[in-house]
DNA sequence: TAAGTGTACTATTATAAATAATACAGCTAT
DNA sequence: ATAGCTGTATTATTTATAATAGTACACTTA
């Protein structure tokens, strides 16, 4: 569920913190839905409580996750419009990369109608 | 022409190596043009010989560049097709993620059409 | 009260980037 | 030939930061 790249240059921590993003963003986990523990993930990963906590530090600061002192950590309310920008601003991004290169925007247009319908992560409910 | 950023995460030897490729890919450098050396790089850069060295050494296994013993470095013919794969690959990497976060396709198809079109780095060869 | 929660703090270790200082071999122009 | 460029290689050191380790505190729940 939260596997992580031990060998990856990423930190820990922030992959972590991208990983709670993807399953908000997929729908897997939805508000208020209870996260781990500081210590059980920390233990279940064998990584330091500390790099964990770290990790949920980054989620509370960002609105993703809130906390309730002696209880634990859970799915914040999705700011969906928040999380749609950053996407578009990752597409906009890459679109312009590949046209800065002189890739034609047809040849963009046509690519993007034929990549896959996203998998069932979404608990199959877009039918 | 080759500024970097000392403050990003990302090692200065990996900026340069995304810098050269990127100029290449603009037309700003072209086949047989010759890149500075790695002393007077470093210089100008204020940054250790080594690392640029390191930059020009990856450069070199990708087949980006290519090196005359005792010249310098040069341009190489360049890999239209690498480039466009990569490029393409990227783009979509993000389309996906969006998809998969439930943004439309429309939506996306939409937005490809509003992007600006490239700058004129490439020249001004693009009327 | 006991056990679990998040948080805070300090100190230490590990890793990798960057620096520093040389040395070597090939090319080029004088 | 020689001086001054090139790239390359090597070793040691410094620096930055992620990660670990250990402890303590305040809060909540059973």
């Amino acid at each position: 569920m939260f596997d992580i790249d031990l060998m990856s240059r990423v930190p820990i921590y922030e992959q972590l913190y991208r990983k709670v993003v993807e399953l908000v963003i997929k729908g897997v986990l939805t508000e208020q839905d209870k996260l781990p523990s500081v210590r059980s993930l920390a233990t279940e990963l064998s990584v330091n409580p500390n790099t964990v906590a770290k990790a949920y530090a980054l989620l509370e600061r960002d609105g993703i996750i809130h906390t309730l002192a002696g209880r634990g950590s859970f799915v914040a309310k999705p700011d969906a419009a928040l999380i749609e920008q950053h996407l578009l601003a990752e597409f906009d991004t890459a679109a312009e990369h590949a046209l800065d290169a002189g890739i034609s925007r047809a040849t963009l247009t046509e690519r993007l109608q034929t990549l896959t319908e996203p998998t069932g992560t979404k608990e199959d409910n877009n039918v």
